[in-house]
DNA sequence: ATTTTTTTCTATAAATCTATAGATTCTATA
DNA sequence: TATAGAATCTATAGATTTATAGAAAAAAAT
């Protein structure tokens, strides 16, 4: 292939295209459990064409992670960079976790799951990138610390995870479920990060 | 096969041997990505002798994810029938669904990341011992509600859902991590699910 | 209208994988 | 020790899968 034909406009669209039907079937059937075959029908081309797209499916598996977890990052990063008080920049957090389950929902849940059937070595960027996720809304729970929202004994490194957990959790819940309302989820999953189970006697 | 061979003590030590080694295999590589070459090496015998324990992959996977859960269930309901404090019985149903990812740990792991790989007819039983469990847990939250112990404004349904979410999380981070500690990670689980991060001002 | 470049297709090699049949070895008991 | 039954092995059919090479079609450029 002449490495010029990437730059055209068809080019982009389709390799779009494809990565949108390599999601939608690593989503369902997983990675392995999905062919190439499985991917090309998705998009309606023949499956030896998917390869001017992908050098391969290991390759797809990698770019799809990598995407759906790049739009994440800029996301979180976004917010947690707003000027807001805490309750408001960890709705927007949560809410826009859920929220990528629903719109997106494929990119994600493959990077989720999928993602560890990935070598060592393409797996680097994507836990970069991760690190980074995590460390924003870590961020977002020591500010509410310091500003004393929040507990001063909780550990926020552990609080980030757990809410990454949680998050991906019900996000699969929304995807697999869609008459789970996404607001009152987004609600409920605040309010238990924020004020637990227990009676609080004030 | 004589079905009186399935009755030897020979046969259900093999078998259990076999069910370990897909339950590991299927931890590792996942189900599309195992092969029954693949289980047959791990517990020493060859690909075609494998189909003397199980009459197929897939039944193997119904198998490994069923056991597993049924010990579960097991658990949580002894638990859940004891007569202690909430804080108590949390603790111990916590403490007990992580201690299972590190002791057995893989065929719970198989049963939460690979049981959607069933055709839903053999995924029946699944549903209803995973009702089973969530409702066993969800009822320890209720008992919290009335005796006055947790928040009475709670979603005991959510909560529970979280709960499990939150534990399988920690559950497949501790079998990743082995350097990660048990009782720490149970300790923080408890405290995130009861008191929420928010400062109480009492 | 030709020529070049891009995109897609067909066909296939080579590797794998599941499941089965029938032979062989092992084990326990008469 | 001979024999029956249990456990395992070998070999293989049949299907599927990834990836590539080269032809064909479509689109763009001259």
């Amino acid at each position: 292939m002449n490495p010029d034909s990437q730059n055209t406009l068809r080019y982009h669209e389709q390799h779009q295209k494809a990565l949108e039907a390599a999601a939608s079937v690593f989503a369902k059937k997983g990675y392995h459990g999905a062919s190439t075959q499985d991917i090309a029908s998705h998009m309606g081309i023949r499956q030896g064409s998917l390869y001017y797209y992908f050098t391969s499916k290991e390759a797809a598996l990698e770019e799809v992670c990598l995407t759906a977890l790049r739009d994440y990052v800029d996301k979180i990063e976004q917010i947690s960079t707003q000027t807001q008080p805490l309750k408001e920049k960890l709705t927007a957090a949560i809410a826009a976790h859920l929220a990528s389950y629903r719109a997106n929902s494929e990119a994600l849940k493959v990077h989720n799951e999928q993602r560890l059937y990935l070598p060592e070595e393409k797996r680097e960027k994507l836990k970069a990138l991760g690190s980074r996720y995590r460390q924003q809304l870590e961020d977002i729970f020591i500010e509410g610390v310091h500003s004393g929202v929040l507990n001063k004994n909780i550990d926020c490194h552990f609080a980030a995870l757990s809410l990454i957990g949680l998050c991906n959790y019900w996000g699969a819940m929304l995807s697999r479920d869609p008459k789970l309302a996404l607001n009152k989820t987004t609600e409920k999953c605040i309010d238990f990060v924020l004020n637990g189970c227990l009676e609080h006697i004030n």
